[in-house]
DNA sequence: AAGGGTTTCATAACACCGTTCTGGTACCCG
DNA sequence: CGGGTACCAGAACGGTGTTATGAAACCCTT
C-alpha cells in the first residue's frame, strides 16, 4: 500500500489521487481513507518517509579526522538525496498547495531533527579549531539554509549554464566553510576530499527503478 | 481583471480557480480563457507580475559609497518582498504542482534577470576591494541561493525559535559578505547600516490588504 | 465451534475543479 | 447602416477529494 503510494510519487507529482492509487493497487478509493484518513494524511505519511530517507542518507557519512570534509559530505548527501527523490523533496517543503495541506509543528520538528547530525559535525569542526568558536546549531542552520536554497532552485531548473548547480554547489561549499571560520586553502582541500568520498560512502539507489 | 487575480492570490493559495475568479469578478469562467488562454496562462501572468514586483523592490535601493551595505540591503529587500507576497513567491518557485504547470525557459530567464542588480552591486564591491576579485555573477548567484533558501524555509515555517528567520538572516548576511572576501568587522558594520536603511528606502505596502 | 463486534472495502453520490462547446450579444469598423 | 469579429453566459464532460451506505471479512470471546 505504502509502496504503491511511493511509486506514484516517483512517477509524477500530481499522480497522487485517490482514484489513481486505488486503480494501481486494484482497490477502491476508500482504502486511502481507512488507512490514512484522507489524502492529506497520505502525503503527510510520505513526507515522514521522505525525512526518514534523508536521515538515512545523512547517517551514511562516517566521521573521519577531517570534520570539515565530513561536513561537506553531509551537504553532498543532502543534495544527492533531494535529486534522487525530487518530487518527494518538493512535497516535503511546501510544494503541495491544493487541499490546504499544511504540515503540523510536530512534522516540522521531525524534519528539523535531521539537523542534529549537522550540528554534531559542526561541533567537531569547532573542537578541532577549523571553525570559529560559536553555536554549532547556528552554523548547522546556515548550512541547511544554503543547501536547501541551492537544491530548490536546481529542482526548479533555475540554475542554468554557465552558473549551473554543480559549479554553484562546489563554490558554495568552500564559501560556507570559510564563512564558518576555516582557512580558504584548508576548506578547498576538505571539500575536494569530500568529493572523492561521495560515491563510496553515500551510494544512492535510483528512485525505485 | 488582473486585480481580481492578484486579490485572490493574496487571500488564499488555491483560491485560484476559474469559478472563484469568475464569481469574484461577476463574470463567467470563459473570461479566464479569452484573456489568458487557460488557468496555467493566468498563473504564468501572475508569476511575471511577481518578478516585476520583485524587481521593483530591488531597484528601490540606492547606491551609496558602501556597496557592501547596498548588497545587504538588496538581500533585505528580496526577503521583504517575499514576505509581503508569500503565496505569490511560492508559486514563482515551483509551488504549483497541479495541472502540470511548468514555467518556460523564457520565464525562468525573466526571473533570473533580477540578478543583474545583484551582480552589478557585487562588481562594485569587488571594485572597492571589499570583495575578493572574482566573478561578480557567481557571487550574485551565491547571494541569491542563500537568501532564497532562507525565505523558502521561513515561508514554510521551518525556522523556529531560537533559530528564527530574523536571527539566521542577520548571521547569514555577514557570513555571505565574509565568504565573498570582506573583513568580518567591516561586514558587520555594513550589514548593520543596511538594517538602518531598510525601512527608509524600501517601504513595502502590505499585500493589498 | 458459533456468535457478536469491529474493521475494511466496493459502490454510488455530492461538490468542486479545469476545460470545451454552443450560442447569443456587443462592439468596432468599413 | 451592415457585417465581421471579439467577448462572454450557460451547459456539459471528465477529473478530483470526500462522504454515506451497506456488505463482506476478520477477530475475539464465550
Amino acid at each position: 500500500m505504502d509502496i504503491a503510494a511511493g511509486l506514484l510519487a516517483a512517477e509524477g507529482p500530481q499522480a497522487l489521487s485517490t482514484r489513481r492509487i486505488a486503480a494501481e493497487a486494484g482497490s477502491s478509493t476508500m482504502a486511502v481513507y481507512t488507512h490514512f484518513g484522507g489524502m492529506i494524511g497520505l502525503v503527510r505519511e510520505m513526507v515522514h518517509e521522505g525525512f526518514a530517507r534523508l536521515q538515512d542518507h545523512l547517517t551514511k557519512v562516517v566521521w573521519t579526522d577531517d570534520p570539515v570534509s565530513d561536513m561537506a559530505l553531509l551537504g553532498r548527501a543532502y543534495r544527492r538525496n533531494a535529486l534522487a527523490n525530487p518530487h518527494l523533496y518538493a512535497v516535503m517543503f511546501g510544494g503541495f498547495s491544493p487541499a490546504g495541506f499544511t504540515l503540523s509543528d510536530t512534522d516540522r520538528q521531525h524534519g528539523r531533527y535531521t539537523l542534529v547530525n549537522v550540528a554534531q559535525c559542526a561541533a567537531r569542526c569547532i573542537a578541532v579549531d577549523r571553525f570559529d568558536p560559536g553555536d554549532p546549531e547556528l552554523v548547522a542552520h546556515r548550512m541547511w539554509v544554503a543547501t536547501h536554497g541551492l537544491v530548490t532552485l536546481e529542482l526548479g531548473h533555475y540554475l542554468l549554464e554557465p552558473y549551473d548547480a554543480d559549479r554553484l554547489f562546489e563554490a558554495q561549499l568552500v564559501a560556507l566553510m570559510v564563512s564558518a571560520g576555516d582557512i580558504p586553502d584548508a576548506a578547498e582541500r576538505s571539500v575536494a576530499e569530500s568529493r572523492r568520498r561521495l560515491d563510496d560512502e553515500v551510494a544512492t539507489r535510483l528512485p525505485q527503478h
